[in-house]
DNA sequence: GAGGCTAGTGACAGCCGCTGACAATTGACA
DNA sequence: TGTCAATTGTCAGCGGCTGTCACTAGCCTC
């Protein structure tokens, strides 16, 4: 169920195509997995692939971010790393695919920051500190792959592209759900009897949604405004919901 | 900013092409409109539109839902209803927007409904009310354009098909965004200074979206279903947020 | 270190969604 | 009935995406 942004292009051995069909991705230490004997050996194939889809990756987003991403042709893309077309799409499955690779790559450290979480928290603060957390260590995992600014500039664009924003938001709930089993987990729950799970993940993920869009739409696009805005609006989840409100807070 | 739904393909003294650029849509009594003297003739030719409108409408959801999303193609549709394909474009704005018309109907109604609430309700209460109350008078509005057997093995569709998941998402965040102004509105705050508007909507619709998901993915598809579990789940978000969980709710 | 194996790539060909442009048809209205 | 404007069909074409097939280049074995 689970599925790791594979940053390192060290896919073992793989048996297809660069990334059999697309995501660079593969499958690792979820729910359950294989024991994997870390990564011994790069190889020159593998080092070539993944400086090919980087490479990629790299020329999609910043096209991308500067004329748009309607605007931008794979072909262009493709051009730019004089490959052909036909090999950006044995990299990714699409353009859409290319654009949010990284967002894949910070949801899945979410995710592992969440099964970090020490049991005893209760399972908003949990998720609450697994955020906070995660916004801080992601950043050298995407500077791995490309300079975090383009990233930066890459996340307003998702915003603010609807075809984007839509999987953007799919891909959304689909953390979601998972998220909601690894609660249900903690708390020794069924998270099809109890609907607990899922409705304070629901609500987690709708928070951060508001801030991610303020965030995007604003003029502060550092660490320490996503940061505090998230904290800022998590605290005022239970006022959100109380019976009245005062015209008082903030 | 609001647009509702044009069922009736009144479209007034239209300017363009069929609904201009495809949408049906027309813009009314939103925040603020002019008045209009309701609906007086429909006129021959609006109605043929109407006619064709509903034809390629039905017809779509009838192949989508008959044969799945992807495997139906413009040219089937358009052929089913025997106009061309280029005429399928001038009424809908491509293949997602005829997949989620009815979408836009519900939304519509929903959004109306919260305007109607009276003020002195809870923001909470208000949004939770209108819900259920359309549930319930969602129906009819529906019938007028195609069976509501149909609309309900549609929504399923929707549910299962990322890329018009995907869409649907992306509207309910659009929606989610008119209802906190709205909210704000009722309340006096100001939506760009308290976060509690856009806080208090984005827990409702999160929950909102995790009903329609279990709902479309269970048995019984009835509108007392939905209501049900809405109004259950609307009830577990306190318990949901509470520090600890007892093993017991539910 | 030669040869075989296979992963990775390029070059086509082709489907499908979608759009612009223009001509032909048809309802609306004087 | 004739003019005007709204609808529609036809044609041409772009761009995303996929299947196929031959070719090149790492990798592994003997």
């Amino acid at each position: 169920m689970t599925e790791t942004v594979d940053t390192t292009g060290t896919a073992g051995t793989s048996t297809a195509a660069p990334a059999s069909a697309a995501h660079g991705t593969e499958p690792s230490a979820g729910t359950a997995a294989a024991a994997e004997p870390a990564a011994p050996r790069p190889g020159l194939r593998e080092r070539k692939k993944r400086r090919t889809r980087n490479a990629l990756l790299r020329a999609a987003l910043e096209l991308f971010v500067s004329q748009g991403y309607e605007r931008t042709t794979v072909d262009e893309i493709a051009g730019a790393v004089d490959v052909s077309q036909r090999t950006f799409f044995r990299y990714f499955a699409g353009k859409e695919d290319a654009a949010l690779f990284l967002q894949r790559l910070t949801e899945s450290h979410f995710i592992a920051a969440v099964r970090e979480r020490p049991p005893h928290e209760a399972p908003l603060e949990a998720l609450r500190r697994a955020v906070l957390e995660s916004w801080d260590t992601i950043g050298e995992a995407i500077e791995e792959v490309v300079p975090i600014e383009l990233h930066m500039r890459t996340y307003r664009l998702i915003e603010s592209t609807p075809a984007l924003l839509a999987v953007h938001l799919r891909r959304s709930e689909e953390i979601e759900e998972e998220i909601a089993r690894l609660i249900a987990e903690r708390e020794g729950l069924d998270v099809d009897t109890d609907p607990r799970p899922r409705i304070a993940v629901a609500v987690f993920g709708g928070v951060m949604r508001v801030t991610g869009r303020l965030w995007g739409a604003g003029e502060d696009t550092s660490v320490a405004a996503i940061r505090e805005l998230t904290a800022t609006y998590l605290d005022h989840v239970g006022p959100a919901l109380a019976e009245k409100w005062g015209t008082a807070p903030r």
